[in-house]
DNA sequence: TTTATGGCTGTCA
DNA sequence: ATGACAGCCATAA
């Protein structure tokens, strides 16, 4: 554990509910530009009594990311579904549900 | 130390 | 629009 994780867990806990944003972007407001492979690598070995939103990370494209090993983006859709995320097509409209820190939404 | 893999991404053909 | 590639980095073997 050390001071990166930390700032990614922490800008990923500041996701709100029904928003998304992508690894990259969880990246560089955590300082740390274009490693957007080590959030997740960040996120699949966070332990759970951090109740981080991580479901609420998804991929560039727009779509929630499949696992190698396990079936988790199948939950993690169900859950974005439940806060209100829209699908289409597999994919996110980003244009309306990424999280924007610094937006004025009015 | 080298290789492979993993919840990615931007660029270029 | 789509697919191939090359960077990026932490871990495990």
């Amino acid at each position: 554990m050390n001071s990166s994780y930390r700032a990614i867990y922490a800008v990923v806990s500041d996701i709100p509910p029904g928003n998304v944003a992508t690894y990259g972007q969880v990246a560089s407001l955590a300082g740390l530009h274009g490693q957007a492979r080590r959030v997740g690598y960040a996120l699949s070995v966070s332990p759970d009594s951090l109740e981080l939103p991580w479901h609420r990370v998804i991929n560039a494209r727009g779509a929630v990311s499949a696992r190698t090993r396990t079936k988790l983006h199948v939950m993690q859709r169900q859950l974005l579904e439940q806060e209100g995320v829209k699908f289409f097509c597999g994919k996110v409209d980003l244009q309306r549900f990424q999280w924007a820190p610094l937006s004025c939404s009015s």
